[in-house]
DNA sequence: CTGTTAGCGCTTTCAA
DNA sequence: TTGAAAGCGCTAACAG
């Protein structure tokens, strides 16, 4: 079928090895044959076999990203971006979609093992730290969004604490007491680290902690659905709602949007982590960038660095660091608006979209 | 470092063709040493090499899935799909993302045919149909959403014009004379197909067509936004708009936000693409519905029997059919409201979401 | 039914 | 600087 290794040899009558040395371009070959053999190569259209190369370096030229889903906007930013980054390198990315279950990451890795992968990038689930660590006796890991706690392996997480934090002082400043937290689950390194921020800034405004304004559950609309009805429903409610996840926002945009509740005129919303369309959606939501592209170019740095320096055989190329934060940022929009502080939380219906000129310049890092 | 095959036949005192006939199952070994060497197999933890298995059978348990980008809904449903059903069957899914652009296109092709994958799923961008057809000798290619005319390859399609047809007969049912339409370049198939639909939709329903209503560009928000704002500032303006697209559609609803256009109560709105947060917005956006997940599964369908086909050297699986078409579906949603035909198109500004119930039952296929 | 042998295409000793 | 030869891990004739 393809042009092989020793098709272009025979052409240029010299050996194979010659030939591997030639194309390879390891300086071991006199500088005519080394162009001659480069010529020939392109005349023929010879394309190295990779998978017989791999056999023998035991490299795949393969790095593999395994994330939980591609519903939400941050694995898609990421996916483009590692894909975008490996590309450019001669690199393939697998991509693998675990859901979010240990199961299916355990096994995914295990199969990407076999396919002897270059390198991973993974959104751990947390449940297989063990595996994580033996493989990464094997190949360079990074993880990425989420630390795996059994390991101690390089991490790249968003500035979660901060970030939190930034977005819930923003609320503050706006004349916002009673906030609303819909956070994910405790279980995750997000989740706690976004509570953790909102409870900091809280205290710094020495803002009594109300645990009913706080909720946590699963990043999906339906958990945003329900807990914004709980929020409402309660016999103070919130005059804003920090949401900490986007998918979970639609719910709480929908269950506004039944009760005919204005934002920002009747309650504030910050969201965290953006997603495309909340530019686009009226009023624009204000949010609390995490920072996806950022993190994701940066795992792919971590990771291009471990890679080359096991090829190279110098240490395990970790520098030392085992976590790096990618710095999270405020981006006002026009779902908060300022309060007046003295007045109750559910003013009258209407005040569209004006609050934008009113908010405060942004939170300084 | 891994098990090798060779140290499982050494474990088991055979040869290592016996140990390899046993573990890929081939009935050529007794029903003992069959048995035997599998659970040998398993405790030594063997794991068959792909690259070294691929290296002989020429097969990689690769298949490539190249989209244009994963912003787009229906992208990222395909990505899942594909995955989850290849996955399913223990072959990995390489993602390529080529922008829409012939060159990346091109590139990747090449990389991905060097790699050895058993399979490709592609969206063409339709100017390398030449060498799609020259590598379709090589591996089973399946096309996806788009077809490049330049080749006969199987094609799995949405049926464009049967749901653009739909949609627009659905506003014309609803009353709707003045419908304008924004579609994609007229140089994709969708964007041509598109249109058609929406034409004869017009012609059967005996309304006169109005290029002045037609506007063609890429599926982005901005052209979504310069189209709107063309058709809302007519003289005549439209009372509906069907918008050929999700991204568009994001620009649509920005202007409309903008200017205070209620939806459905001054204009309504239709859809063609399905997203996952058009559900949760208020009002819902009635959508057509390419079947995103059909078209995916269905390609996946194809390609596994073209490759099944392939390993069987039994023709080239094509079963003479070289294009397969997905039906689209209207999804009724609350963006679309019945209006009065001698009333004037805009009228007063209110009357929310209540056009539900009155929207009439959807259009038989 | 099983072992022996020969590669798949490439890299990499080891000699020359 | 080059060639010959070995071998990566596996499969697949070909004998026995």
């Amino acid at each position: 079928m393809s042009v092989t290794l020793k098709d272009v040899a025979q052409a240029a009558r010299v050996s194979v090895s010659t030939a591997s040395r030639a194309l390879t371009g390891t300086g071991l070959t006199s500088e005519r044959t080394q162009q001659r053999l480069v010529r020939i190569a392109r005349e023929l259209g010879y394309r190295p076999n990779p998978i017989a190369r791999g056999l023998k370096t035991g490299q795949s030229r393969l790095v593999a990203l395994l994330v939980h889903n591609l519903t939400n906007a941050s694995f898609q930013v990421m996916a483009e971006v590692v894909q975008a980054r490996l590309k450019a390198l001669g690199y393939q990315m697998l991509l693998c979609i675990g859901g979010d279950d240990p199961q299916a990451e355990s096994d995914t890795l295990t199969t990407l093992v076999d396919h002897r992968i270059d390198g991973l990038i993974v959104v751990p689930t947390g449940k297989n730290g063990a595996q994580l660590e033996t493989l990464s006796k094997d190949v360079p890991i990074v993880c990425l969004v989420r630390r795996d706690d059994a390991t101690d392996l390089e991490t790249v997480l968003a500035d979660d604490p901060q970030g939190a934090y930034l977005g819930t002082r923003h609320l503050i400043e706006l004349g916002h007491k009673r906030i609303g937290l819909i956070v994910g689950r405790q279980d995750t390194t997000s989740g706690r680290e976004r509570l953790s921020g909102y409870v900091r800034a809280l205290r710094e405004a020495g803002i009594a902690r109300d645990d009913a304004l706080i909720h946590a559950g699963h990043y999906v609309p339906e958990t945003g659905a329900t807990c914004a009805r709980k929020l409402l429903d309660l016999p103070r409610p919130p005059s804003a709602i920090f949401v900490a996840n986007h998918e979970a926002t639609l719910g709480v945009l929908r269950v506004t949007a039944e009760r005919h509740i204005a934002i920002p005129g009747d309650l504030s919303l910050l969201c965290y982590e953006d997603m495309p369309w909340f530019e686009w959606h009226r009023p624009a939501i204000s949010i609390v960038d995490n920072g996806a592209r950022d993190l994701a170019n940066l795992a792919v740095d971590r990771l291009l660095h471990r890679m080359d320096a096991k090829g190279n055989s110098k240490g395990n190329g970790s520098d030392g660091v085992r976590e790096y934060r990618v710095g999270a940022r405020l981006i006002q929009r026009d779902s908060c608006r300022r309060i007046d502080a003295t007045a109750p939380a559910r003013s009258a219906k209407s005040k569209p979209s004006s609050s934008k000129s009113s908010a405060a310049k942004s939170a300084k890092v």
